[in-house]
Parts: structure tokens; sequence; C-alpha cells
DNA sequence: CGGACTTGTTTGCTCACACAACTATATCAT
DNA sequence: ATGATATAGTTGTGTGAGCAAACAAGTCCG
């Protein structure tokens, strides 16, 4: 066998979902390396702190932030850590839920923001401009609102292991 | 300082970066959990088997594989070495050039793809048919190549570190 | 020919993330 | 109240990926 194991017609919409996962890590790199460049702003999960100077109070549950961020609550967990010995972010514990706590920038956090975020809102204006009329990144949007509210449900959905008294779960008898 | 870091009106921009970012995420779980839930194929680096499996000859250069695959050539090689632990991959060393390598699919490797290209492609069917028109699909496919396009020229570009006698590299002299 | 530089791949090291198990609080049923 | 279950977050552990340096083979002069 020495042709490839994919027809035709099935290569275009392969190739869709490919260059939306290449269009994403390359656009992370693009970001990734900026920050790098403006040096004291140089800070890998900057996704987390732009979250949090974007919520009202800079703050955020714990929970919320992992949602926003795609990360799992571990992930986020540690991801928080470092940033707290970073002295960009505190944990405020939540006084309705003793259980909650917020993730919310320092001073530290929002001075270090104030200034990275010109940045990087600029790099995006250029990247848009460069490759989009105002038409075609709303529609942009638009499309990627759809996509991302799809995935959302289907893994919500699927993360309901017993969703309707289903007996299937291992080891529940 | 109460408020968040941002103005109303970057926001839109900041959000559809972010909704690219969150988009991939989710169906790169999505299909995470499908091919989890299909047993035998589940195999993490399933992208680039399935490069592998579009490719003539099942096989690809190393390099070329890891642009495809957005990994750096290290990542690529210990991503080779698992796949080929698992028999799913070979390295064939290039004839033109003996620094070179290709990473060529094995019959076990194919096997497996035959068996797991079939579900990737109907799930990606669902996904799209439930989401998009084929006109908006033709749309958004565009757009993202656009953006990876611009990326990858953006990044390669940046790559260069001394693209035009510019002799600001440290420790050049 | 022979040394300088470039390119393709691999190795040493470190870090960030996911999964699973755990703790602590909250909610609900009886 | 009280025990069962659910929810919020943290911790132990393994793995995957990146950077920088090493290595090996090709290329480019002189």
């Amino acid at each position: 066998m020495s042709t490839p194991l994919t027809s035709v017609s099935s290569d275009a919409r392969l190739t869709t979902m490919g260059l939306l996962f290449e269009s994403a890590a390359g656009l992370r790199r693009l970001f990734h390396r900026q920050a790098e460049m403006s040096g004291a702003t140089a800070n890998q999960s900057f996704d987390i702190l732009i979250r949090l100077a974007r919520s009202e109070e800079n703050e955020l549950r714990m929970s919320e932030l992992a949602a926003q961020a795609s990360l799992t609550p571990s992930g986020l967990t540690r991801a928080v850590d470092r940033l707290q010995q970073q002295g960009l972010v505190t944990r405020r514990s939540c006084p309705d839920d003793r259980r909650g706590s917020f993730a919310q920038l320092t001073p530290a956090g929002q001075a270090m923001m104030s200034e990275a975020i010109p940045e990087h809102l600029s790099q995006i204006d250029q990247i848009l401009d460069d490759v989009f009329t105002p038409e075609e990144e709303a529609q942009l949007a638009t499309y990627l609102r759809r996509l991302r509210d799809y995935a959302l449900e289907q893994n919500r959905a699927a993360g309901i292991t017993c969703d309707d008294g289903v007996a299937s779960c291992p080891g529940d008898v």
C-alpha cells in the first residue's frame, strides 16, 4: 500500500479542522514571541491574567477561570500558584461559599497588565487589520463562537457520565 | 481600582482571539474524548498519525512533520519515539541526505489508522453539519487558512533573527 | 583539500498540564 | 439533626512539549 489513506472528498474537512488547530498554534506562538520580547511583561499564562484583568474587581472564581482558560481545575490551581509566587495574583476566599475562592490581581498584577494589555491589543489590531476586512472579522467571530459553544455543549453533555439514569457506569452497581 | 482594565471597544477583538483558542481547545477535547472511547484507537499524537496517513507512501520528513503538527523538532523526535515504541511508525533514513529521516507508518500503523480515520471523519462530518452550512464552512476554511499563513509567515520572519544584517544579535560581535 | 557555516535530528533539562485521589464545605432527604 | 451525595479546590504522580546544546552531515568558499 503506497497511497494516502484518506479520500479526496474527506480531505477538505479534515484540512479545515487542521487549519483551526494550526492557526491557533501559530497565533499562540506569535503572541508568546512578542510577550517575550517585551521583557518585563513576559509571562506564560498571560491568558489567565487577561481574563482577570477583564473582570469586575479583577477577580474570578477558580472554577470560572478554569473554564475560561480551557484548563482543568488542577491545572488552574498550579497556574495560580505560580502567579501568586510572582506576586501578580492573590487568592481571596469566597465569603458566601467557604469551599470557593477567588483569584484576584494584586496591584502589581494590575500594573503589569496595564502595561502589557495595550501592547497585546495593538498586536491583535495589526493581525486582524492585515488579514481581514471588518465584515470578515465579524463573520469569523460568529463562526468561532458557534463552534466554541457547540464544543462546550458536547463536552458538558459527555462529562455528565450518567445523565439520565443509564446504569452503564462502571462500579456503581 | 475596581473596574476591568480593557475598554469595551477592544473587547470584541480580544474576544475573537479568545474564541479561536477556546474553540480549538474544545474541539481538541471532543476528539480526544471520542478517540478514548473507541478503545484501541485511543492515541495521543493522533495528529501525527493522520498526517502520515494522508501522505504519499505514508511517510514524511521529520522536519516537515514537525511543521505540520505545530511541534518543535525536539517535540517531534520524542513523539515519533513513542509511536515507534508502539510499533505504529518507523524511521527510514533519507537516501539523498544522510542527515535526514522519514517517519513512516508501519503496516500496523496503517491498519490502525484505516480503522480510526473513518470514525474521526464521521465525527468531523457531524460537527460541521451541525454547526455550518456548506458555504459557511468554506468561508471559515478560507479565513482560517489566511490566518494560519499569516502566522506562519510572521513566525518564520521572526525566526530569522538577523534577517538583513542587523547587528543587534547578542554575542555575535 | 580544509576550515567556516548551515541544516536536520537528537539529547539533557525543566516546566506545565491532565488524571485520579483526597479534603473540606454545602445541600438534600428523611 | 444525621447521614448520603454533590461541589470547590488542592495534592501526588506521570507524561508531553519546549529550549538550549550537542551531534552529524551537507554546503560554501579560498
